[in-house]
DNA sequence: AATGAATGAGGTTTCATTCAT
DNA sequence: TATGAATGAAACCTCATTCAT
């Protein structure tokens, strides 16, 4: 029998602490040695639990839109009202924000590189869709356009904050979102 | 008389032919012998005007915001609809989309590099300020949160459709806008 | 009664196997985790009955060698036509080309490392010197100059054929060769 | 102006030196790192003149079959008998038996690496093909066979001669040669 | 001013081999 | 004995940048 380990937690562990590396680094400009000392194994140990970089990449992100998911869904559950859903909406924003930025930075990164493959590749629309999904539940709408706008809004919120921090008044936007939906739904 | 070269003449020249090249291959992607083919110079010559990648990146993005800023102005001065005024923005949105990404992408960059000084600076804040009195003269409003939510929105709408490009119909999102602003202005 | 693993038994178990896919791939091309693969073993396994790659090839090789002289040895016996002696000539090379070539590949790898005294030591010799007896059996003539032409005629045959592949018609050359054997013997 | 080279020149320089150096390591042993140092020239030059090691391989091969067919050429214009044609070929193999056995090393290499592709890439069929056509000239025939026959004595003998020395004579062998020919040839 | 040859560090990936289990 | 996780050197190749001309 070979040093016990079971694969599969591994590569959890591999993925846990990469994702503070892409975040601090970017894509492009992370490399696989650099990655592999970050994490402390060889670059044969990084190529023996993910066959690229870019699956590597992709495995990361697939598994931490479910991490993400499993935070968000027991809001799903609950019987509230819109009001009460716009606040949790927003204090969830407030809470990963950090998260998003991350994201959001590594999206940017991959776009300039011109890795459009991996943006267009499932991981990454898997992961879209989920928050999509959930989005869904929450609002409790089938509105496909409705639920974009509301994303779309989100993405922007996280980004623009970066420019113009708390200038812009979580508590007014949260307002403002809130009319829109009540327009709107039902 | 001697030929007389405007060197900036030359380097604008040289962006100018640069920006279509980057917004086809995104700038990781593109070698600067490959830039250096494209624009049918050595690439001696482009360090000759310019002292790095990097830097004509930064050159290219700057020189490409004033030229935005100054095509939006016409928009302010004509006496429309509010529906019609929504279409511009959304016509202009479209057609400027590479350049907002680019935008974009640059200041994730300097978040990550934690340029933080760099976003605060005036330069960038002036940029911000002269998009949102736009948007003010535009719209004809004075309500420093509508015009935020209508910022964030655009901000958002430009980031999301990196990763769902047309997937995102902007005739929808053109209508749920104009409903939003319809409900709240007038 | 303990179950008793002849080591050398499965050496050879191994080998046999192994022939089969270093024929097919080559051996730079061949890595050791695909072989291991190939012979569903470990890389651990392979590496507990053979030190290193290059010895187990070389292992395969001089194994074969012998296996080679074997099965000629029963050719000799048969009292046949000239004709229908290099037909048989030939039947044998067609079968055995892989391994000649690999024999082959062998020797210039020992005149490339420099390695003179191998070849003219007497393992080498010994195993030329029986192909020679073989065919003298076979031919029934005592003129070693002619051995030694159809002996280099074989040697360019095999490598000449890694070039030019079916190129070279077998046939045609049967032909000629039994042309020039019939000229000369008897 | 850049650094004045005269870039087809300093090409053939490089092959030039490259020869003696694969002939030495053989193909997949030599890394471009190696061969660079050898030249002393960084990698980034062997990539600025040649796109790929297997390219530059290519190159080589071309090259040098082009030089060696100049120095067979003056044997044609000849208006010889068919024994001193025949003494001719021999005094030719005796005198480039080594570059003979350097390149049927590289063959071995090349196919022991699974670098079938290369084999049977244009520059290495054209470099047969020309010694083809050459032996054709020589013997004035056009009865593939026999140049095929002939082709694949030459390059049994070289290869014989590496394990048995001059224990083959090529006095006899030219002897040899000539009576098969003789019987064919007119 | 303009060229493109030259550099060499660094990119991703593969591989023979070792060793804890 | 047998496993396969782990290693890290080294493979091919790209690239921003420098510099002689």
């Amino acid at each position: 029998m070979p040093k016990i380990v079971d694969r599969e937690e591994y590569r959890r562990t591999l993925l846990l602490k990469s994702f503070e590396v892409f975040a601090k680094k970017g894509y492009a400009a992370l490399s696989m040695r650099e990655l592999a000392k970050e994490l402390s194994v060889s670059t044969g140990t990084l190529y023996h639990y993910f066959p690229s970089k870019q699956e590597l990449f992709e495995a990361l992100v697939s598994h931490y839109s479910m991490l993400e998911a499993e935070k968000i869904t027991p809001l799903v559950a609950q019987n509230l009202s819109l009001a009460e859903k716009v606040k949790l909406i927003f204090a969830f924003i407030e809470e990963y924000e950090t998260a998003f930025r991350h994201w959001t930075a590594i999206l940017f990164d991959l776009e300039r590189a011109g890795l459009k493959e991996i943006i267009e590749g499932s991981a990454w629309r898997r992961s879209n869709e989920l928050y999509s999904q959930h989005l869904k539940q929450i609002l409790a709408t089938d509105d496909d356009d409705i639920i974009n706008f509301v994303m779309i809004y989100i993405c922007g919120l996280v980004v623009h904050r970066i420019e113009r921090g708390d200038e812009i008044s979580l508590v007014e936007q949260e307002k403002l979102l809130l009319q829109f939906l009540q327009a709107r739904i039902k």
